[in-house]
RNA sequence: GCCCCGUUCGUCUAGAGGUUAGGACCCAAGAUUUUCAUUCUUGUAACAGGGGUUCGAUUCCCCUACGGGGUACCA
């Protein structure tokens, strides 16, 4: 029987989630539903100097925005919990006493003082300090010490670390899913601390255990692991658990646009663009973070975009939705080499998926922003107004400011342009539509536009002087949507106010010229 | 320093010994449009370098260069 697939998103709260993590979520989630599986959340909070308030929170509401929502998690429980981690630490103190009386790992009373004045005197000369099989026997630790001496000073309640003891010098292979066979001798790996003195366990003890108790069966995550992944394995080994040992994929990491380092949270948007799905507020600086959600990008084509940085389907569909994304993801599809993220593709995304959303999604977006701008508008006009604007912006904020004539008569016009186009005949011809277009019955764009044609054929006047001016009347811009569109969303009645009004500005600034 | 991973148009990438090296974004030009946008057409633009292996290498191997990651009682 083969294995149930159940891979697991594995984020610290030491900070929000930035995309790369999202994209780390996402390819676990697509990978798990493909092979009707198991997506769980593990929330990594070891590190209990670094907590960040409100941070598990932002994990949550950025995996719920995006639509990967977790099968197992702290919030939507599990057969194997408790998943947060910090809740579970007599288990890792338990698995690691296991290893001390096996002998697969010992305690170390080095203070990280100790341990800093030994860096020290490498470095000075120029050489790089590691608590491995070569240095532990110069070191403060059980293997050094007398077994009495060992249980004084546990019981005097000194502090101590439990290292993992590893042995031998041959090399360490495994086969990672993107990478294939990766290589590395047991000498580069160090002593790594499994248990720290403040009883917490470190990331490769509870991660270890953690996956091995919850059936991990795919360790999908971040190359940032894969230099660690062979201590992983010593562990596996030294537990005895390594026929259950999971296979493990390790991700190409997003690089800043500049190539110059990996995408990280601290970058901020100084880059220009967020680097957040949704907008964080940090607790201590109370500084803002834009989010991709509050920069108006819809979710799915966020997905799709971070989908893409690092995958491909190996067709020439660009354009996915996650279900389809399910059906098609492999790990083996993973290209290998970070990618230099850019934004310009992501708006794109955006325009696309802008254009092909349906009204009722768009629908509650377009409220929510229309009663920040304080204005009032029935949902099908709404609609209509978005309609009119959706395929010359990129996300739909700025159906409010790109369109704002939709929704309030012009304050100011395009001079500029007005004034080439301005003649003698101008102010007779604005009027003669004014008022023709006053006594139409049937309000539509065809009866406008015969209206219209009539007239400038009548006074023999080119369609490319009239029109800008009248354009200018009604929205205060040179360019934009069809002018009898915008003229049947607006009413008669607001039509016939616009020109009016235009008309008269036009008399008091050029009355010389008509 | 040491270890690991990587390197195809500016960017995201396809390519798994023989291709006019393909697509998308960006940029540019043209057509359509009252205008802008859309749409359509076209164009610019890449195999890091050097050695092998081979009849033949972007593709396989080695070296170099460059880039990224790791090297904590952080994840």
């Amino acid at each position: 029987m083969k294995k149930r697939v159940r891979v697991r998103f594995a984020p610290s709260p030491t900070g929000p989630l930035h995309i790369g993590g999202v994209r780390t979520a996402l390819y676990n989630y697509l990978f798990a539903k493909q092979y009707d599986g198991d997506f769980i959340l593990r929330i990594e909070d070891t590190d209990q100097t670094r907590f960040v308030e409100g941070a598990e929170q932002f994990i949550y509401e950025s995996l719920k925005w995006c639509g990967i929502e977790p099968d197992e998690s702290p919030l939507h429980g599990g057969s194997y919990a408790p998943y947060r981690q910090s809740e579970r630490k007599p288990i890792y103190k338990e698995y690691a006493d296991q290893l001390i009386r096996t002998g697969k790992a010992y305690y170390a009373f080095d203070t990280p003082e100790e341990l800093e004045t030994v860096r020290k005197n490498w470095e000075a000369q120029r050489k790089m300090f590691i608590y491995n099989q070569e240095t532990r026997s110069m070191l403060k630790n059980s293997l050094t010490l007398t077994p009495d001496e060992v249980k004084k000073k546990l019981q005097a309640g000194l502090d101590y670390v439990i290292r993992l003891k590893i042995e031998g010098k041959d090399d360490i292979v495994f086969h990672d899913l993107i990478r294939g066979e990766v290589r590395i001798n047991k000498l580069q790996i160090d002593d790594k601390v499994l248990l720290k003195s403040d009883g917490m366990p470190t990331y490769h003890l509870a991660n270890v255990v953690d996956d091995y108790l919850m059936r991990i069966s795919h360790v999908i995550r971040g190359e940032e692991w894969l230099p660690s992944t062979p201590l992983h394995i010593c562990l596996y080994e030294a537990f005895g658990w390594e026929n259950e040992m999971p296979a493990f994929a390790h991700l190409p990491l997003l690089l800043k646009p500049s190539g110059k380092g990996k995408l990280s949270k601290r970058d901020g948007d100084q880059l220009g663009f967020p680097v957040f799905p949704l907008s964080w507020k940090d607790p201590q600086t109370g500084e803002i973070s834009r989010g991709y959600r509050e920069d108006g990008f819809l979710p799915e084509a966020f997905i799709n975009f971070l989908a893409l940085q690092g995958w491909n389907p190996g067709t020439e569909q660009e354009i996915f939705s996650l279900e389809e994304l399910t059906k098609i993801f492999t790990l083996d599809k993973v290209h290998k080499a970070g990618a230099k993220f850019d934004i310009k593709k992501g708006i794109w995304f955006n325009e696309q998926y802008l254009r092909k959303t349906p009204h009722e999604k768009i629908l509650p977006l377009l409220k929510a922003e229309l009663s920040l701008n304080s204005w009032n508008l029935e949902d099908n006009k709404l609609l209509q107004a978005f309609d009119l604007m959706k395929e010359r912006i990129s996300f739909h904020k700025e159906l409010f400011t790109k369109g704002k004539f939709l929704f309030v008569a012009p304050e100011n016009y395009d001079w500029t342009t007005i004034k080439k186009k301005l003649n003698d005949k101008s102010i007779t011809l604005l009027t003669k539509i004014h008022d023709n277009w006053s006594v139409i019955e049937k309000w539509e764009v065809f009866t406008l536009e015969n209206v219209f044609k009539e007239i400038i054929e009548q006074y023999n006047e080119k369609i490319g002087n009239i029109m800008p001016l009248l354009r200018n009347a009604l929205t205060g811009e040179s360019v934009g949507p069809n002018l009898f569109e915008i003229s049947v969303f607006l009413g008669k009645l607001e039509v016939s106010k616009r020109i009016i009004s235009f008309i008269e500005t036009l008399k008091h600034n050029f009355a010389y010229k008509i």
